[in-house]
DNA sequence: CGCGTAACTGCAAACGATTACAGTGGGATG
DNA sequence: CATCCCACTGTAATCGTTTGCAGTTACGCG
């Protein structure tokens, strides 16, 4: 069983048995020299006692707690543990240790995981807000500790972050359904007041005018950004727009619910309707037909925002904000009865 | 922008504001008494300075981090995701903030796991090794925190744990599908040497027994967790026995693969081959046909980890040791035509 | 042999909070 | 008015580590 409290050797420990001052192991153990008979007996008594120095306190001392945060609005929604995976492995290979915190797309967590900043536990923070609201806004200009933001921030907040070009993302997405022939696009998104809601139901209105393309707002309908949502929505949709020969989806979830209703109301995709998500998750390859999805580079969100927060966090200058964007790419699969496909880039822009 | 270091308020900040000592700032915000006007004093300068408590200096001090780590294999697998969804409730219910490692099934970094509790950065782990050698268990026993194992652990080693019964599980899918009139039933599983492969692999054989059906091992193969093992498999073993007509899949991620391979050589799901998973994941309801699935009940042994562990943090007095079993469920879909299920239960076993 | 220099070492002060202990005051009681 | 009690307060030690500073030692060189 696990040791007793008090029973674990410390520094002090060490140092008696090995007959030297505290100072002297502490040195030895950072690897700051030494006489040759100083480290040998330390290393010594620290291998014998099993010696390992407590984070604790060397966090107290040294100011930082090598440990940072990642907030997002759902685990359940594989797009974000793309992005946790790569954190992860950006955050790790860095020596941070990396905490998980899934908010529930509420503000009021979202704003809790900033202000929590204050406690330092965590030396910095990787935001993925869904709403951004002025209360945001105003925390996260006097947050405590670096804070990295996936999603898009106004210019005047002087604060990193890396966000997707969802405008595009969904235009690209229109485009293409036009493109294969689709005249009655639907779009089926996720919460209206939210800022990728918004920005996908701009790229699919600006999608449909740039292909020549009435808008009409029978065709749109918001719901949650979830495949049970997706479903309801699309069994609304159908119902009342009979007619309707493409979907667009503002994430996979949705496409998938999508697609559920589409066979349970005995349609065939894409022959009579066609499919696209958004995010190219996992699912896209998972479900059938497999889903064109418009990939708006989660994985690389994720290894950007982790970069830029350590490079925050072990600079000692204080480098200058990065606004980063990554660029959408469609993934043409059999969904949408097509195969062209675009490639991704990302550039920096500020 | 966030705060220069040696910027933020400490409790001797609010002292000599409020013109008080510090321990009568540590009492008024830890809510022990004090004199009105104190009390009001105190509370006036901590909001004044937006004073909020060093969460290293209070764990340096308390012997504790209220941290918690969960480590577990693959965070691509969604069983994981919702052992974690299930684990983030409980800790952070009682306060503590939830850690996430993910090993990629590597031995040496579960062991790392288990060792890195002694730095005392994290109170407990919560560990879902996919394999169990000798060292895991000599760690185990020596670990410096708590430690709760979600899988199985031989009875000697005194360490609570919450399993899945694997085999009764796996033996409950191949009844079903003999039920559902299949006789050529193959197997499709991860990595013998594993833990769950090993168990998976006995169901089998023991529903293969139970059913009076013989047991053919070119009907059985070896690969990954994950669904491009899955799909490769399925084609090979496709190929060698033309006739089967059932799939009984480790996990959802080899269905998955299967499901695809089965589609790629053009065979119907379920008229021609019954497919049946395990770990009822959320890809059972995506994919198509919808995902026949073995419910080893993740979400509750996530939960009941969770428990375990905060009780025996929150216990001054040493809990006995608790080994939890939960029982395996069959969700029946459509990927295995038929509509009979069952239902869960668990039980406590010692 | 004396001196300067360099390497090593130990003491003690931080880091920021909690808390045992002792002191202070006020009010109630005799 | 003296006494006792109790509630409150402050001092200082403590958690385990790192690190500035000063003191020690050894060694090379003139």
């Amino acid at each position: 069983m696990h040791s007793r409290p008090g029973t674990a050797p410390t520094i002090e420990t060490i140092a008696r048995h090995a007959g030297v001052s505290t100072a002297s192991v502490s040195r030895v153990l950072r690897g700051l020299g030494g006489r040759p008979d100083t480290v040998a007996r330390v290393r010594a008594a620290a291998t014998e006692l099993g010696y390992v120095p407590n984070a604790m306190a060397r966090s107290l001392r040294g100011g930082q707690s090598r440990q940072v945060t990642f907030a997002m609005p759902d685990i359940g929604n594989p797009v974000y543990i793309a992005m946790v995976r790569r954190i992860q492995q950006v955050v790790r290979a860095a020596g941070y240790r990396l905490l998980l915190h899934s908010t529930g797309a509420d503000p009021a967590e979202e704003l809790a995981a900033l202000r929590a900043l204050a406690d330092r536990h965590s030396d910095g923070l990787i935001l993925c807000p869904i709403r951004v609201t002025p209360a945001h806004l105003e925390e996260l200009a006097r947050s405590a500790a670096p804070v990295v933001v996936i999603g898009s921030v106004p210019e005047e907040v002087p604060v990193d972050s890396v966000r997707a070009d969802s405008v595009t993302g969904a235009e690209l997405a229109v485009r293409h359904l036009v493109a294969a022939g689709r005249r009655r696009i639907g779009l089926l998104n996720g919460p209206a007041d939210t800022v990728p809601g918004a920005a996908r139901h701009r790229g699919y209105e600006r999608g449909l005018e740039v292909c020549g393309l009435p808008h009409d707002p029978a065709l749109t309908s918001f719901g949650r950004f979830d495949a049970v949502s997706g479903e309801a929505a699309a069994r609304d949709l159908l119902a009342r727009v009979p007619g309707v020969d493409a979907l667009f989806c503002a994430n996979d979830l949705i496409a998938v619910g999508a697609l559920r209703a589409l066979r349970g109301t005995g349609r065939d995709v894409p022959a009579d309707v066609a499919v696209v998500g958004v995010d190219n998750t996992d699912l896209a390859e998972a479900c059938w037909p497999p889903l064109t999805s418009v990939d708006l580079g989660s994985q690389e969100r994720g290894r950007l925002a982790a970069e830029l927060l350590i490079a925050r966090l072990d600079a000692s200058g204080r480098p200058p904000v990065s606004r980063l964007a990554v660029q959408p790419r469609l993934v043409v699969r059999g969904s949408c009865g097509s195969t062209a496909g675009t490639t991704a880039t990302h550039k920096e822009m500020s």
